[in-house]
DNA sequence: GTAGTAGTACGAAAATACTCGTACAAGTTG
DNA sequence: CAACTTGTACGAGTATTTTCGTACTACTAC
């Protein structure tokens, strides 16, 4: 094992397994404009990194924007990680990819009025 | 005007503009399973021609069907026309293809379960 | 015209989702 | 440790969706 690469990640809170993801669940997660909104920032605007949700800078109470987030992990669109105090997430780009082909484009030429 | 051509077909009920149709509106019309069904009937069993809603089989109150059939249409899923007694759906394809581009293709390429 | 048929319109009940106030938790700083 | 910061958890109110019973409409057959 290579110790450089053994940094200590925190681990997954719950979520589908990428053969578990449905069509519908995700669609429904993502018909949430502020949910569209954060998936589209992730995808575009993001980098390789995890993202805590002072990020994104949205002007919504906390407890809203905790449930939209909680709402993408479930569906399986979001990870989640436990950082300390903050939990940041990251866009399943890979899983999207491999199980829904052509989404994630999808969401990418979209405008986002 | 060619007399072959001017077949006369009953008017659309009223429906979003294809430049209209918003991706997040759409997303929740297919995000509803027995919605997505009647998509993916209509992307893969159907021929070139409208459908009544008994055309699709299923077991469920004639409203329940009526409802979906309209949250559908005033997605811009589908188109409705009134056959005299009937009003026959048929999935919007072109306009589908030309503003999201692959969403047809992901609807058919995954199982319904 | 009357009965039968296929489907829509309306309305109400139940389930679900969204919003957000408050309380709470885990760090960080002095 | 106490105050502060950054978020999550819980719960209630509101709004939206889903479901479906009933009434109705338009057509067909007799």
């Amino acid at each position: 094992m290579d110790a450089v690469d053994a940094v200590e990640l925190p681990p997954l809170l719950p979520e589908p397994a990428a053969n578990d993801l449905r069509l519908e669940a995700v669609m429904a997660a993502l018909a949430e404009p502020l949910r569209m909104t954060i998936a589209r920032k992730l995808l575009l605007d993001s980098d390789e990194f995890d993202h805590p949700c002072g990020w994104f800078g949205f002007d919504r109470p906390k407890s809203s924007l905790t449930h939209h987030f909680k709402v993408l992990r479930e569906a399986g669109v979001i990870h989640q990680r436990q950082y300390g105090l903050e939990r940041r997430s990251r866009l399943r780009v890979d899983d999207l990819n491999d199980r829904f082909p052509g989404l994630l484009d999808l969401i990418a030429a979209t405008e986002s009025r």
